[in-house]
DNA sequence: TAGAATGTATTAAACGATTAATACACTTTT
DNA sequence: AAAAGTGTATTAATCGTTTAATACATTCTA
């Protein structure tokens, strides 16, 4: 686990992205079994509630699910997962788009910037300490 | 002036950002004459100071300037002026990067993402009601 | 069976930043 | 000269969210 925090965004969003992103990049396999709460908390050096407001976040999301007082899974639904990839991704993009609505930048200008950065930043591990 | 403002930013920092896009995009004209802080604050319903927090910040960043007390300008400095397109544009790119940077994306399927909401986006004005 | 581990719920505290209130100095205008 | 308009500075209040404290019920385990 990457116990790296950036401090805008809260811990437990931090959390579940990373999550997200592991079961978008197949990290995580349709019902392993996750940390408990607790455990997850000791790992990441922080408070037990703040993982389990993660985690119930993602319950909410049908990513994760949880039976009776077990450690909880990763959803075993096919299209749960299949969507992750696709929400991280259109996310991302939406926003961007809004940011640079306005500027009216032409498309290929944009793909050019875009490519040069994504060349510079291959390889990259991100993320801010705390 | 566009009286809308989302809810999760800083009023003042969307302000800023107004001024900048209206800087990128040539509606502002280098030496041109701004409202005041009162007068901004009466047109966007918002509090003097929090134009004034505004104004400092581009104040801060060499966007505009001011003289005694007269009504500030937006600035001459065609290096500064030059800049900012770019810089919006860099920072939006930068903070996209990082967001799709470990979902490992093929950089020919991302385009293809966007060049989709590209077009979709055409001729739409953004911006949230308050 | 006692203890330790689960998940869960409720409530309180802390925190930080933004926004607002107020006052001051100066200049222009009436 | 008074009034209204500038920009500026200092300090206080507000605000919402996140994080933390605590307790409870259940289940597994030693």
């Amino acid at each position: 686990m990457n116990v790296s925090f950036n401090k805008r965004d809260p811990v437990y969003i931090q959390v579940v992205r990373q999550f997200k992103e592991r079961i978008a990049t197949g990290t995580f396999e349709p019902g392993q079994e996750i940390p408990s709460r607790r455990e997850l908390a000791n790992q990441l050096k922080i408070n037990p509630n703040t993982a389990q407001r993660a985690y119930k976040e993602m319950e909410e999301e049908g990513l994760i699910y949880t039976e009776g007082n077990n450690p909880s899974r990763i959803t075993k639904d096919e299209h749960v997962l299949a969507a992750v990839r696709g929400e991280l991704l259109e996310e991302a993009v939406d926003s961007f788009m809004t940011s640079i609505r306005r500027i009216q930048i032409p498309f290929d200008e944009l793909v050019e910037v875009m490519k040069e950065k994504y060349q510079e930043q291959s390889g990259k591990e991100g993320g801010e300490i705390k």
